[in-house]
DNA sequence: CCGGGTTTTTTGTGATCACAAGTACACTCC
DNA sequence: GGAGTGTACTTGTGATCACAAAAAACCCGG
């Protein structure tokens, strides 16, 4: 989920296992588990890899992102109070200097935290369970889109989000949520 | 999926892997998997059964339902070619017949076919996947929601479905769809 | 220097086992 | 008769093994 994995990276049970310090049982467990949700791929002959993903494959799941995501972040919007959103905005602190240190999985770990944080007040676990799922697919690719954007911007629609919020800005909210979803994704497609 | 379990029937590894002729090794394979998908709930102490939903967890579900396959139907309006509609239709008259048999099962399971028709012509596996997870989720609960409903009535906002879909009414299509996605599950809730 | 066939190694699969924890049952005592 | 207790059974967990298939390495001839 955090792009620890590049895409592509083939894994194996027993090196699995042997990485965590257990036998192949756990390790088959944990992969199959990942591989229902779509984040490993499992070729015909069995061996199980992180997906590379094509382009269309990039844009459902962008679409998806920001399907699930507004509904989510609407949702959240009427119980946001100012320490959510005081919370957010020290997230995003940390984001910026992530960016400035150039470390791509401590970066997307903190972007993640950043919209988990804001729809754990959507009291919509389902919902956020599916947003996960789609995070954890395109996980080992949001890595490679790291690498193509201008390294010094700043997460600008997160201040769009955070704003959105403070004026109680639903529509607002709504196109900045998705437009954060999309940004990154289109240029990587592009 | 089908509602072939009713919620709350707890499964065993042992019981599982005897029932299907195979060890537990496999048994428990395939229970993680549906687990990592919602299909199942993970007791503390391990134990696994289907999961019995509380009425938001089914609202949230029937959110996401219309959220995404809306969108897929979307998708396949453009594509949506003479014969596929036949087939719909075709499909449409079995679960008819299911409903005057009362066979819940098998009206489940035509009326996903359904919607799996028209979302396979969206081309857009990732998200159909994600539609199908959630209606895994709902499986059990679907039987329950199939006794509460009028038997009498044939599925009325798939001719809402099929109407928009000939005449390449977009808005049309989406709001069957969203109705028919909404509706059974509104009268469980309520 | 390279390509094709053979051998060796890697790797997933399913089965079985020992173990621990939890559950259910039964028995006893009040 | 009912509640507490102890025992027996069920059940999930992690490890190990045998096996087959696939991948990789190797070797030899051109």
């Amino acid at each position: 989920m955090h792009g620890e994995i590049a895409p592509g990276q083939s894994l194996t049970l027993r090196g699995v296992g042997e990485e965590f310090g257990v036998s192949m049982t756990p390790a088959r467990e944990a992969i199959r588990r990942l591989t229902a949700e779509g984040a490993l791929t499992l070729s015909s002959s069995g061996r199980v890899s992180t997906p590379e993903l094509g382009n269309e494959r990039i844009e459902e799941l962008a679409a998806l992102r920001a399907l699930i995501e507004v509904e989510l972040a609407s949702r959240a919007l009427p119980r946001a109070h100012i320490a959510l959103i005081d919370r957010l905005q020290s997230i995003n602190g940390l984001i910026a200097e992530h960016i400035v240190r150039h470390d791509a999985v401590a970066y997307i770990r903190r972007n993640l935290e950043f919209h988990r944080t804001l729809y754990l007040r959507a009291q919509a676990p389902a919902m956020l369970a599916m947003a996960e799922t789609v995070w954890l697919q395109l996980g080992p690719t949001m890595r490679a889109l790291y690498g193509k954007l201008s390294r010094k911007d700043p997460p600008h629609y997160h201040r769009l989000i955070i704003g959105a919020l403070k004026a109680g800005d639903e529509p607002g909210l709504r196109l900045a949520v998705r437009s954060d979803v999309t940004q990154g994704l289109k240029m990587l497609v592009g």
